[in-house]
DNA sequence: AGTCCAGGGAACCCCG
DNA sequence: GCGGGGTTCCCTGGAC
């Protein structure tokens, strides 16, 4: 299998293509017009009552069986002068997306029907800055209000709806971006940049197509837009859900939310 | 100046 | 009918 390598030099104090560059072009782009045609097809409804009200422990387990290749990005640094560094190939062991995505606790299922529909982007194994940081990376994150501290007394006005109620309930945003995190064909469109922290990132080539998936799943009459689910993604700021990160196209789940899609709770 | 992104108000829709 | 959770439209503002 070949190996195919992409350095994307990023510094924060370039132009606009600071940020824009994250998905190598070259890379094969998600194919999501097979997602969205599957999901025309089967309607994709989320059957919660399939979800146990304590989720299975999925850590250590396979997210995804396939075999597939895998992008890496390799964080140089967070502040000052990027380097993400694309490898997509087969050489990156499941292992190594294991460690660092969080587990897949929320046991959508969809968890494997891109297995199914054999929707194997060459995408990256994508390891956050977990796995390559030191504090100092993360610090411009700690810029950025504590989704703790800044809630003061609304930490109670959301206990996580994340275990389903009555065994039917609608998804939401932030479970879907979740989900969307745990699965690999879909990391040019969203990664983890930060997973323990809950900090993901939207890609800039491929938020909008990541808007259409969620808009579609939604069954939305018009199509969703990037635009359009940041303004959701906003409403979050509000209960806590999810915070805003003082970076581009960057946002960060809520430790409780966290938690609860982690199955922690 | 144009584009992209972020923030937010307000009306509206859908569903339980 | 009501509330939750968005969705849609629109506007403003900052950064590049």
């Amino acid at each position: 299998m070949e190996t195919i390598s992409y350095v994307n030099e990023i510094r924060l104090s370039g132009g606009r293509g600071a940020w824009s560059g994250v998905a190598p072009s070259s890379c094969p782009e998600v194919d999501l017009e097979v997602i969205e045609e599957y999901l025309q097809e089967h309607s994709l409804e989320v059957q919660p009552a399939h979800i146990p009200a304590s989720p299975p422990t999925t850590v250590g387990q396979p997210i995804h069986t396939h075999s597939r290749q895998s992008t890496r990005i390799i964080e140089n640094s967070w502040s000052g002068q990027h380097a993400y560094e694309w490898h997509c190939g087969s050489h990156t062991p499941s292992e190594e997306y294991e460690a660092h995505a969080p587990p897949s606790a929320w046991p959508s299922p969809h968890d494997n029907q891109w297995d199914h529909i054999g929707y194997s982007c060459e995408t990256p194994a994508y390891i956050d800055s977990d796995s390559q940081s030191s504090s100092s990376q993360y610090q411009e994150y700690q810029d950025s209000p504590s989704p703790l501290s800044d809630r003061g007394g609304r930490e109670d006005r959301h206990s996580l709806p994340l275990v389903p109620l009555s065994g039917k309930r609608k998804e939401r945003l932030f479970q879907f971006l979740f989900e969307m995190l745990q699965t690999p064909s879909m990391r040019n469109c969203i990664w983890w940049v930060h997973s323990s922290s809950g900090t993901f990132q939207f890609s800039s080539q491929n938020k909008e197509r990541l808007a259409q998936l969620w808009g579609r799943r939604k069954g939305n009459r018009k199509t969703m837009t990037y635009q359009k689910m940041a303004r959701a993604l906003r409403n979050y700021s509000r209960t806590g859900e999810i915070q805003k990160v003082k970076r581009k196209l960057t946002y960060r789940f809520d430790e409780k939310t966290l938690r609860g899609l982690q199955g922690d709770s």
